[in-house]
RNA sequence: CGGGGUGUAGCGCAGUUUGGUAGCGCAACUGGUUUGGGACCAGUGGGCCGCGGGUUCAAAUCCUGCCACCCCGACCA
């Protein structure tokens, strides 16, 4: 491709709409444009780059036996109501309707379709397992688009549906896709996790996330150097603190004037702050979004609680349950904002972190305005209706597996996996024929890959970019190569770019040549913005025979030969371009 | 959805306080000189100043309603 041909533009300066170093770059150097927000369009370059990371993720899927089909962004609503997740999906769930008023939705996900399309046609266990898959365009309307195509409400996406016979023919896929992902991530040129991950509204058994550690990621996750842990951190288990062993004191009522924070009574009684009892009120509400039940949770006073896995534990939805404000609930409850305690309060569902019954003589609320309980103990004071962890684990607890403190990090989630049991097959109807002729529910999963998410995912990795520009990794780079032509029109230039361009493209290298009329600094300048990961100079040299040779990678130039370039071209493009 | 901010040429911005009919840099176009890390000179084109309503002889500027976009948070995977 010769750029003066090109519909190609970079910019000099910062669009002011983009805040972080991928979004930053893929603008200025020309690779996408918003159309609205969290709306983006694909320029030529950019566009290339999409391809490659689908092709890989092709050869992946195909690799594990997975078949491409595709669906239609449109799917009825019907389908979903079968589900039960046209009311479950809530405001993120493009909404339209044809022109006699039948609602339809534009695809955020397509487990429904899916199901559809196999339910009719498999009806024996002879063609299980199976396993389908898209890569479409998939939307949700997010609250709040954010770094470009990191958060947007137009993405391209991977999605794959595996069918088995049973819970086992279940499990092999499930692993077939960890492998293809891992796989599909390290061909891409990112530094990822894959981590333990809640299953939250697609529900299932079991699920990962594969997170790409980057400094702007909205993903937290907990992991360990010594051991194998790596979770998210709603995920993550927390260690209880040891079982004190020492006796059980008598309960004293503590006059504790304007101490409505932990820190607070900790400071005015003299403790440590692990010798407290946190509260944290909620109401929760039904399906219909009616109130359902006030829900006490106590916490040791330094630990910070886990919304995931209160709402787990309550068996709700994560939307249905809010904080609520104690003093209201005062009259309902006794309980008493800043001075909550979990004895004296009534009708209310309490639920106690799981290392609280083993810690003796705590500090409490006394549900009684400017007072504290000291020396609070389970089972002689106060209990629980639910105990379990309810615990964040924070960077420097020990690991839940080998007991080193945890590291934390940031990163953006790429591509997750679920088990999904039969969740959408027995409503769907989803069944087949076993060997005894007796009708079984398909056992399925879903996997998603964030296609455009993955593509500025790349650029956020550190080693893929620099102060000037991406640095493409072969495998997704939009070109291989590119020839920076110093002085076009010039007859030996002409003549040395030319044989470059006919022998590299005849050997399967893709070349972008650079024979703009152009200061030579421009085309230094845009070749290091756009990252093309060989940049071939064609200059003075030319009439010699001899030509630059530079990897975007690294520092150094080399004079070479035209035939010594051609090859050294040749041979790093064969032995990075799969990843 | 709550808080904050911004909308002026393709991009980055000034002008708004104190109303007087729009400007700078980059980019584009023409001509010339240049040519190995974002050149220089001369010239040219390009604006519903986010949109609507109001005040005024006169509005980018003042008042008012709306919209869009960005950031923080809530929410979401």
């Amino acid at each position: 491709m010769k750029l003066s041909k090109s519909f190609f533009k970079t910019l000099r300066e910062v669009p002011n709409e983009a805040e972080i170093p991928s979004h930053i770059l893929l603008l200025r150097a020309g690779m996408i444009k918003k159309t609205a927000a969290g709306i983006y369009s694909y320029m030529p370059m950019g566009w290339r780059t999409v391809r490659k990371i689908e092709q890989i993720v092709r050869e992946e899927m195909d690799a594990q036996g997975a078949q491409e089909i595709a669906t239609s962004v449109l799917q009825p609503s019907e389908l979903w109501e079968e589900s039960g997740r046209w009311a479950a999906y809530g405001p993120e769930m493009w909404r339209v309707n044809d022109r006699n008023g039948r609602p339809f939705c534009l695809g955020p996900t397509a487990e429904e379709v899916f199901t559809d399309i196999i339910r009719n046609d498999i009806s024996s266990h002879r063609q299980l397992p199976l396993m389908l898959y898209q890569i479409t365009d998939k939307f949700r309307d997010e609250a709040r688009p954010r770094y470009g195509m990191m958060r947007s409400r137009n993405f391209i996406m991977k999605d794959n549906y595996s069918f088995d016979k049973d819970p086992e023919g279940q499990d092999v896929s499930y692993r077939k896709m960890y492998e293809a992902y891992t796989n599909v991530f390290n061909r891409c040129g990112l530094t990822f996790r894959p981590v333990e991950a809640d299953n939250g509204a697609i529900g299932g058994t079991g699920s990962h996330e594969f997170t790409a550690l980057c400094e702007f990621g909205e993903s937290e996750i907990a992991y360990c150097d010594s051991c194998d842990l790596a979770a998210t951190v709603e995920k993550a288990e927390c260690v209880d603190a040891p079982a004190d062993t020492c006796e059980m004191l008598p309960l004293e009522k503590k006059l504790t004037p304007g101490t409505k924070t932990i820190e607070d009574v900790s400071n005015f009684l003299g403790i440590d702050q692990s010798k407290t009892i946190k509260a944290l009120l909620f109401i929760t509400y039904d399906e219909e979004g009616n109130e359902k039940e006030y829900v006490a949770a106590f916490i040791r006073g330094d630990r910070e609680l886990n919304m995931t896995k209160l709402v787990n534990a309550l068996g709700i939805r994560e939307f249905d349950i809010v904080f609520a404000d104690e003093d209201a609930m005062h009259e309902a409850t006794g309980c008493v904002g800043g001075f909550t305690g979990p004895m004296h309060l009534h009708d209310c569902k309490i639920v106690v972190d799981s290392e609280l019954p083993g810690l003796k003589n705590m500090c409490a609320g006394a549900c009684e305005v400017d007072h504290h309980y000291i020396n609070v103990n389970y089972g002689r004071d106060y209990t629980g209706d639910i105990i379990t962890d309810l615990k964040t684990l924070k960077e420097g607890d020990p690991c839940p597996i080998c007991g080193k403190p945890v590291k934390h990090a940031r990163g953006v989630e790429v591509g997750q996996i679920f088990k999904l049991g039969t969740k959408y097959s027995v409503p769907m109807g989803a069944v087949y024929k076993d060997e005894n002729q007796k009708e079984q529910p398909i056992w399925m999963g879903c996997y998603g890959i964030g296609i455009s998410r993955t593509f500025q995912a790349i650029i956020d990795m550190p080693r893929n970019h620099d102060d000037f520009g991406i640095i493409w990794p072969m495998s997704v780079a939009p070109y291989h190569v590119i020839i920076t032509q110093v002085k076009p029109g010039d007859a030996a230039q002409d003549e040395v770019a030319q044989k470059i361009y006919d022998e590299l493209t005849a050997a399967g290298v893709e070349v972008l040549w650079d024979d703009r009329d152009e200061r030579p600094g421009v085309k230094f300048k845009d070749a290091d913005l756009i990252g093309i990961p060989v940049r071939i100079t064609v200059g003075k040299l030319a009439p010699e025979g001899k030509v630059e040779y530079k990897l975007r990678r690294e520092a150094d130039r080399q004079e070479m030969t035209v035939e010594e370039a051609i090859k050294a071209s040749i041979d790093i493009v064969n032995r990075e371009k799969r990843g």
